[in-house]
DNA sequence: GGCTGGCAAACA
DNA sequence: TGTTTG
DNA sequence: ACAGCC
């Protein structure tokens, strides 16, 4: 063996599967899917050739169908300038099975799987299989594409875990020094206190490997942060000076891109630190961020004026940026003029003067992010002259260097700006008290909301386009009878699960209201709308001469109706499930809490937090529920007689029900069921100034779990409704590593304080895997039910955290209508794009794109401008 | 005339 | 897996 | 069971 690999004389080893799928058999075919590393076109073929030739050399399939995904370096390109500088190189051959290599591509794209080529391999055993064939063929690459990124995601697990015991060994071992040196106290560490100082054994995570078992091994991260942490807080306590934690921690964070690791060791060549699979989803977070916005203050730049120009930075890089200046001590200034000092990324004269005249930028220092980063690392604010941000103009930069001058004695300017604010896009912003600045330095500029707004430019918008998304669609319409008349159109529809009809409906009513400024007088004045076709005209005609629709008034007078839309203002019953409970025979709500079992305590929530509320309790309670009242008083007194009560009412009208077999099926105890103990609290609306207060508690509470976070209300207050169904509430914090599990953290707060009654809902995003490793947190959200504390009735409130870069696309997917944003999708979708809450994704090559501020949102999208007052394309 | 119409994630 | 949610 | 696109 030795001798015949010498004899290949081979530079690089041998392509390696990563993964092999099982084998499908069907009628003597056989199918098996492989895959293998490939950075380039020619490691993809070097692959494809040694399955066909050698591992299946003994026994050739019938086809060797390929398809490769691999990310490069633009002719001519090196990678510093940029993701711009990489392309996605995609192929596939067909080895004589028709259509197959680009099904099997296709299967790679939605697997978002990158730099690997996949090989299905068809043994043909004489029988045709028809299209059944692309199943397995899909089936096999789908299964190797999965297999390869828990694979990618476990190997970066373990990366992460090493690199955490490592840092875990230098602490404890510190800590043993220090606490050796300060005093003989030994009793009372943390973890084992094994004061010899040993050195560890390597630990052995083979076996999770073997199991490739995520579960444990993220398990095994979060145990080790908390370890980390704990080590932490005791050294603080015990040693004032932190520069050893801090190189620690630093070096955690260094080495927190873990990606690199993988991607080496596939191949010898570096990579440029501008590589996607470095930038993308999972972006590898700042070192310098890391301990340096949250590092001691420092004075180095005490009494520089700075100004940080945002353009060609990243959200992450200006948060960066705001956190080192402030802990420098720089001065920043919002205007440009003010400054002495100018941080850019721009190197070009043309695109400078973009955002500031040259003749002001030639009276400033303009120097690159490094300077800042270097000077406050080493402690002293460096000649400027030696980061020149443009070549043109390095003598001024150098000669207007502003620390050369003596600062000291203007003690005035050294006043910090302290443009911190935690804030909602609202007026009602929750303000900070001065006097305590957050420990996490400056919210970014751009996180907050822009001063001076945006301005609606009307005459860009197309009130007769086909999205609504293009359209200004206020809260109210000229039209307004009409559209409600529509809606109903709609909602029959929908409840009886006719959704291509619904759906025009409500595209009819979009189109209204967001193309007519007028009130419609003639059906030529709707003929020109889109999606009004010969059925709406004659609907529009109708009601312009009678005042009303026929087809309307008969769905009115219909009781199914009336049900069904009834049953689908519960929380968690939808369409399909209010056809089925009003096929069992059941017309109103009442009926549904005996057929789910609702108990009456359970129903009245405002009541039984105090028996005060004799008004609000009696309208919301029908009249068939004046008894309820009664019993709910006893409930109250004696608990021991609910029981039978409940039972008894439920035997009474369950009768018919227990003959139903798979009636049970629905009546488990689930959220339908709390939802209708809910409703009455659930269906009133929510005035404008109780979502100002909701979101002011919010954000009080929230600034104890996580300081220096910043938020939007969304949803329809947003949009300008007076009267709210729920509070829907955006949040994010300048430094993303903050952001990560922040949602379960504060509702579990929220939760024990009783002021988070329920959460229906509590998520984990894995949105955006557009690039080879997964990426976590991209946004997590929580559906709640709130109740301020002393208020009575409970409201639906929802928190969504974005990390800081998806921060804005998450506020426009959040701020809607509905139709608004299905058309936001939809318009995105036609320009090459994809659109979601979470992110842009431009298909073409999966890049992602991080608009950084709402506005640009639009522009990436080739959007006008519209105020989220005029994104009401619903009713 | 045939196809599309928004979408992903979490429950049950 | 289908249903519901935003 | 409605409308637009190709």
């Amino acid at each position: 063996m030795a001798n015949l690999d010498t004899f290949v004389n081979r530079t690089k080893p041998l392509p390696v599967s990563l993964s092999t799928s099982q084998e499908i058999r069907d009628r003597a075919s056989t199918f098996v899917g492989n895959i293998y590393r490939a950075r380039t076109l020619a490691e993809a073929r070097a692959a494809i050739n040694h399955l066909a030739r050698v591992v299946h050399g003994a026994k050739p399939a019938s086809h060797e169908i390929a398809a490769w995904r691999c990310m490069s370096l633009k002719a001519g390109k090196t990678g510093l300038e940029g993701e711009d500088d990489f392309e996605v190189i995609e192929g596939s051959e067909d080895d004589g099975e028709s259509w197959s290599g680009a099904r099997v591509l296709k299967v790679m794209q939605t697997e978002a799987v990158m730099d690997v080529v996949v090989i299905v391999s068809r043994w043909y055993g004489g029988t045709m299989l028809g299209p059944i064939r692309f199943e397995h063929i899909e089936t096999c690459a789908r299964d190797v594409c999965r297999a390869v990124r828990l694979q990618d995601e476990l190997e970066d697990l373990l990366a992460t875990l090493s690199s955490l015991d490592d840092i875990l060994d230098n602490l404890r071992s510190e800590l043993e020094k220090v606490k050796s040196v300060s005093s003989m106290t030994v009793d009372d560490a943390a973890g084992p206190s094994n004061s010899q100082r040993r050195v560890r054994k390597p630990q052995d995570y083979s076996s999770i490997r073997k199991e490739v078992d995520i579960a444990k091994a993220k398990r095994l991260v979060t145990a080790r942060e908390n370890a980390i942490k704990n080590m932490k807080t005791q050294q603080e306590e015990r040693a004032p000076h932190r520069k050893v934690l801090r190189r620690y921690l630093s070096s955690y964070r260094i080495f927190q891109p873990r990606c690199l690791s993988n991607v080496q060791s596939l191949t010898n060549a570096p990579l440029s630190p501008h590589h996607p699979s470095l930038q993308g989803p999972r972006r590898p977070p700042n070192p310098l961020r890391a301990d340096g916005a949250n590092g001691p203050k420092l004075d180095v730049l005490k009494g520089v004026k700075l100004y940080i120009l945002q353009a060609k930075m990243t959200a992450a890089e200006i948060g960066e940026l705001y956190g080192l200046a402030e802990r420098g001590g720089a001065e920043i200034c919002k205007d440009v003029e003010d400054a002495e000092l100018i941080i850019t990324n721009v190197s070009m004269r043309k695109r400078l003067e973009r955002h500031i005249e040259w003749n002001v930028a030639k009276s400033k220092s303009l120097v690159t992010p490094a300077w800042l980063r270097e000077s406050v690392r080493k402690n002293i604010a460096l000649p400027c002259g030696d980061f020149a941000a443009l070549s043109d103009l390095s003598p001024t930069t150098a000669a207007n260097f502003p620390a050369e001058t003596d600062t000291d004695g203007e003690t005035g300017t050294s006043v910090h700006p302290s443009p911190t604010r935690t804030t909602s896009a609202q007026a009602s912003a929750s303000h900070r008290p001065p006097s305590t600045p957050p420990p996490t330095g400056p919210i970014p500029m751009n996180l907050l909301p822009p001063d001076p707004p945006y301005r609606c430019d009307m005459s860009k918008l197309d009130h007769l386009s086909r999205f609504s998304c293009c359209r200004a669609s206020p809260l109210v319409c000229p039209n307004q009878k009409l559209c409600e008349m529509l809606d109903v159109m709609r909602k029959t529809r929908e409840v009886e699960g006719e959704d291509r009809s619904s759906l025009s409906y409500q595209r009819a009513v979009s189109v209204i209201k967001g193309s007519i400024s007028e009130e419609i007088a003639h059906r030529r004045d709707a003929e020109k709308l889109p999606y009004i076709g010969t059925k709406l005209i004659t609907m529009i005609e109708e009601y312009l001469e009678t005042g009303h629709i026929s087809e309307v008034e008969t769905t009115l007078a219909s009781p199914r109706y009336h049900t069904l839309t009834a049953f689908t203002t519960i929380y968690g019953i939808g369409p399909k499930t209010a056809r089925q409970l009003h096929g069992l025979g059941l017309t109103t709500i009442e009926q549904l809490e005996t057929y789910y079992g609702v108990e009456h305590h359970d129903v009245v929530t405002t009541a039984e937090h105090g028996s005060l509320s004799g008004e609000a309790q009696t309208s919301a309670g029908t009249s068939s529920e004046g008894s309820a009242k009664a019993e709910i008083q006893t409930h109250v007194e004696a608990n021991k007689e609910k029981a039978p009560d409940a039972v008894a009412v439920k035997e009474a009208q369950g009768v018919m029900l227990d003959s139903e077999e798979d009636a049970r099926d629905v009546m488990e105890e689930n959220w339908i069921k709390i939802a209708l103990g809910l409703r009455h609290d659930l269906a009133k609306k929510i005035p404008r100034d109780e979502v100002e207060e909701i979101h002011r508690v919010v954000m009080k509470e929230l600034d104890d779990v996580e300081p220096g976070c910043v938020s939007t209300i969304v949803g329809g207050y947003r949009r300008g409704k007076e009267e709210c169904g729920d509070v829907d509430i955006v949040f994010t914090h300048p430094n993303p590593e903050r952001t990560r599990g922040l949602c379960k953290r504060f509702m579990r707060r929220l939760y024990d304080k009783g002021i988070v009654t329920h959460v229906m809902h509590l998520s984990r995003f894995h949105a955006h895997n557009a690039l080879r490793t997964t990426h976590w947190d991209s946004l997590e959200k929580a559906l709640s039910v709130f109740v301020l504390p002393g208020h009575k009735t409970r409201r639906r409130v929802d928190f969504i955290f974005a990390q800081p870069d998806t921060y804005w696309t998450a506020v426009v997917g959040w701020t809607g209508s509905m139709m608004f944003e299905r058309d936001l999708r939809l318009w995105a979708k036609g320009r090459g794009l994809k659109f979601d809450s979470s992110g842009i994704t431009r298909r073409r090559d999966s890049k992602l794109i991080f608009p950084k501020t709402e506005k640009e949102v639009f522009d990436v999208l080739g959007l006008p401008w519209i105020d989220p007052t005029l994104r009401n394309a619903d009713l």
